[in-house]
DNA sequence: CGTCTGGCGGAACCCGTTTTCCCTGCCGCG
DNA sequence: CGCGGCAGGGAAAACGGGTTCCGCCAGACG
């Protein structure tokens, strides 16, 4: 059943059933139901291989996702999706970690990226760990295929993206925490070949900056990598000396539950001793709500972030026109685990300081509810 | 740039140049040299539009999942990538689950598929939920789409499938209970328009019955759900009555987790009084290790699901045959939540029960740690 | 009566695949 | 030695199923 046969059946030349197919209004109303009636009676529906090939036009984007498997990137991709599904798009996806071989990585997602581009789909959406190389932008650009890369933190004017400000998201956390009375806030630096890492840093740094607190270099250590026990072992290291924070911004959740376990194994409750911030509110993905402590956390719009993502990359597709990056502000979410330092555990605090702050937060100290249990044993 | 580009530039006629590019062997080997330099000089790729529209082949596969989102079917979708992605096939990815709206979630699914079917993929993966019905059985054989479905507990034998024997399962989880001492064994039954549910239930029933221990309906309520708080609401309920189980045997790891937690409130520390088994062993893909208990649980081979799946659709593309249904067994994972049991807590048990086993499981019985602090609070 | 325009058909085109056919050269047999 | 048959290799053309440009025709309008 293919076009030619609707035409014999309808009495009409195959163009007028193709017009009749794309609502091109060049076609009498009474033609049109005419043909569309044998359409629907012959269950007939253009087969996509012929239509890619004369339109150019595949109708699917693909989409390189470093790993699915991870609720951060599964987020993603579910936000690419929600917009996708509401056009006639379909996503090729590909997960640029699969066969993970550290050797070898860069080549897979190279070779990944190049089998999309020859597959020929019609736009590509890319979500790594890192950044895109100079030869994988010449070679994108060569191809003619648009694309939209998720986190671009080149900033590089040849790529769209759509990104999260970590810089301003680290220092929102770190604001937050000053504002709540914390001086001594230490940060357990990311590892600092990504470039998450280094803006969340950076934001850190600012914030300080801006409220005049020196920072020294024991508060600046790093936690070595980005999973539980970098986060556990900082901690305890951290816990070995004799200066001690009030409160820790971690680079992301994961590491701030480590440092979390490590803490309450050494007698600590939070958020009383100590206060702890992460990024990600990966919690929002797991049904365990209540066995983990709610952790104060910076949200990563990662529904949004696709979403965007997709809007972009396909309005580009469907209206040539090339939008601009965009930028998307992460968002506070105030769990359990940070709050006013108790009194004791503050030192006099940067010489910057200014006096008024201070009066503030010396008013804001509870004594009360030191012995409070964790949140997690209740 | 296309095929009859590189015919000129070569001097030979188009169908040779196919015959190179399809490595067929009537081409003399100087012809085949001099056209493939060619081809690599030009860095030409055949269109995969015109391939398909030719070959009535589009070298991709549908994959209809339930919820990407959720670790469980992104282990799957992992698993079948890591197959295909060693072949020159690529994924139309639909998650079946995106808009979801609970009134036409069905409906949703049913698009979903006839648009990977439009689409002519080559073959489809169904990972769903629930089963198919027979309208989807039908629709799919009248396209002519080869599927494989995971999970297909009707046991269709029109249908290709890679299934968990839920039921060798649950009764091997049952038997570790058993075989640790316990005769109290409660199941926290899931929902039961769920298949698993349903055959978990009748694992534990199988393995209760071998043990000659009869099963009262009090110790199979049901949980209402496969949520943190179904379990957790089941535990509260369960603790209220007089006649307590030595062990639950939950009916997914999240719910477990939440019965867990409900126990440890009202001061039960587990394993010691209290054992607790799952399903799926979820940790595995959260790596929040460390805070989590270290469950109990029946593993399910998520990756290797999917791996079979793909191969098994592939094979049937490649090879033309189609593959009997695979079923592949579960594996207990020996966490910290289920060991034997306290002796105070254990009742004269079902009159059934085998003499010998009773000696053996008194003398397992530890009496000391009764005390020691639970393991999450460590 | 000429021109414009709405509606439609014809045909080229997208880009490979595949079948059919032909040519060439070699071998064998008469 | 010459011719026929056969095999190997290459060319031409049909084909897959749409889309779209071009142009025809008839009726409307000036």
């Amino acid at each position: 059943m293919n076009i030619t046969e609707i035409a014999r059946i309808s009495k009409v030349s195959r163009s007028t059933v193709s017009r009749v197919l794309n609502n091109n209004p060049l076609v009498k109303e009474e033609t049109r139901a005419a043909v569309q009636k044998v359409i629907d009676e012959m269950n007939y529906t253009p087969s996509f291989a012929a239509r890619t090939l004369a339109n150019k036009r595949n109708n699917v984007i693909g989409a390189l996702i470093y790993n699915i498997v991870q609720p951060f990137w599964a987020g993603i991709f579910s936000g690419i999706e929600r917009y996708v599904s509401s056009t006639d798009y379909g996503i090729l996806l590909v997960n640029s970690k699969n066969h993970l071989d550290v050797w070898d990585y860069r080549k897979d997602y190279k070779k990944n990226l190049k089998s999309l581009v020859q597959r020929g789909v019609d736009g590509i959406i890319i979500a790594l760990n890192h950044d895109l190389d100079l030869e994988d932008i010449d070679f994108l650009e060569s191809s003619g295929t648009p694309f939209v890369v998720i986190q671009d933190s080149t900033r590089n004017a040849r790529i769209a993206s759509v990104n999260v400000d970590n810089v301003a998201g680290a220092a929102e956390a770190t604001r937050h925490l000053l504002k709540l009375g914390h001086r001594q806030i230490f940060h357990a630096v990311g590892p600092l070949d990504s470039t998450i890492s280094k803006d969340r840093m950076q934001g850190y740094l600012n914030a300080m900056q801006e409220a005049n607190l020196p920072v020294t270099n024991n508060m600046l250590v790093g936690c070595n990598g980005f999973l539980f026990y970098d986060g556990y072992w900082y901690m305890k290291r951290l816990l070995a000396q004799k200066q001690r924070p009030t409160a820790v911004l971690f680079t992301n959740d994961i590491t701030a539950f480590g440092g979390y376990q490590a803490a309450r194994e050494n007698g600590l409750s939070m958020p009383e001793d100590l206060s702890v911030i992460g990024f990600d509110h990966l919690a929002s993905s797991m049904d365990v709500a209540g066995l983990l402590p709610d952790l104060t956390t910076m949200i990563q719009p990662v529904g949004k972030i696709g979403y965007e993502a997709a809007k972009m990359l396909l309005r580009h597709l469907d209206e040539g026109q090339r939008s601009a990056s965009v930028v998307l502000s992460m968002i506070l979410h105030e769990g359990d685990t940070a709050a006013e330092p108790l009194g004791n555990t503050v030192r006099p605090g940067g010489r910057g300081s200014k006096a008024g702050e201070s009066a503030a937060q010396a008013q804001r100290r509870p004594k009360a509810n030191r012995d409070r249990k964790p949140e997690l044993a209740e």
